[in-house]
DNA sequence: TGTAACTGAGACAAGGTGTCTCGTAGGATT
DNA sequence: AATCCTACGAGACACCTTGTCTCAGTTACA
């Protein structure tokens, strides 16, 4: 292995990678192979063997930057953060870089030990954000009672990864808006106690 | 290619199908090799290449036999069936089986075109399924107005698919049923009209 | 029992993989 | 500016896998 600090390693190293998420996003993790990704990244076969003589090795690294940020601890109602939040991650959904790094993280993460332990730690991160989010909205009266976070976290993302992953259909505004209120409403303190038919829109 | 009506060949064609199958569920997409599949099936890699000479027609082919049957017409509420239903695939899902392969089927369809077919056929038989039950639970009264069947479907699916494939935990009989109630509620008739905490349990 | 379909085994070329060794380029150190 | 020294690309090499053959043996069916 050589050193990641001279800047010459740094370039080849990132060219690399970068190399590694196009591909894995515009042919797939099957067509990441050692000369590929030499081709690719415009380096020598030998470079990449170098840096990551496991192609596995290099599956993850290129994976492990993707990030998955949801209800980062911030300012705002639990209500509002959630929204904000998952609309956001609805748009990041929406390109085809992100929806292509779950599908391969998730395939992987059933038979390589790496990919499991990046995609828990992904989904633990954000677990552990949503509880701390809504022990907070309980203390400030906003929610009746901490709801499972996991239950809630599979309620929140659950409906806009079919939409895409499955339907492949684009995520709207409203249909975020809806999921949102669904898997929320109950816990809320004011929330609604008789509404219209849940195509309730905010915002 | 070989004739498929001739016992000999039906046989290995179920062997080599089952090898595949199996493959796909234990070690991965990734692993599925002429090679790999013929050492499995116990037949000869030219048996294997006679039957299928592309890898993803053979894969494909493996796949195909994946059912995710959802509201085939019956009798009964749509309210009962769809829960009835969503308890069945939730048990299919806990199953290693079913969820391999569709985080399988999820992957490949991003690239490519046969696993994408594959994917659309076996969504749109259940959207359409939805369709029609909605239109009759409109008719006899249950439901106020026929929901879009894609949302619904993503609703219902989503939280069960995030639950297993990025939580890797296993769905509760409460949870499909919390997840039943949020997502049609709005929509019955007699819905409930101000409630406790989402966490209502039928059954 | 004959015949055509299907089989497993194995030979073969072509190409990919993993590991070397070279000579060299170009940041760091002095 | 001179000198290290690390990382580089290129390419040689043995090994393995892949896709395509051929061929002799086996199986179903007439």
């Amino acid at each position: 292995m050589t050193s990641v600090s001279r800047p010459q390693a740094q370039r080849s190293r990132l060219a690399i990678l970068d190399a590694v998420t196009r591909l894995i996003r515009d042919e797939g993790a099957a067509s990441v192979t050692h000369q590929r990704v030499a081709e690719e990244a415009g380096v020598g076969r030998a470079t990449v063997y170098r840096h990551w003589p496991q192609l596995v090795d290099l599956l993850t690294a290129a994976l492990q930057r993707t990030s998955l940020s949801f209800l980062e601890p911030a300012s705002g109602t639990f209500r509002h953060r959630t929204s904000t939040d998952l609309h956001r991650m609805a748009r990041e959904l929406n390109a085809p870089h992100l929806t292509s790094m779950a599908a391969t993280i998730v395939e992987r993460a059933q038979f390589d030990e790496a990919s499991r332990r990046l995609r828990d730690r992904l989904v633990n991160e954000i677990t552990d954000n949503i509880t701390i989010a809504a022990l907070d909205a309980v203390a400030t009266g906003e929610l009746r009672a901490a709801p499972p976070a996991d239950d809630l976290l599979a309620e929140l993302i659950g409906p806009l990864w079919v939409c895409r992953m499955l339907q492949n259909r684009l995520i709207t505004e409203a249909f975020v808006e809806r999921v949102v209120y669904q898997a929320l409403d109950p816990w809320l303190t004011n929330g609604s106690d008789g509404h219209e038919g849940g195509n309730v829109v905010t915002s």
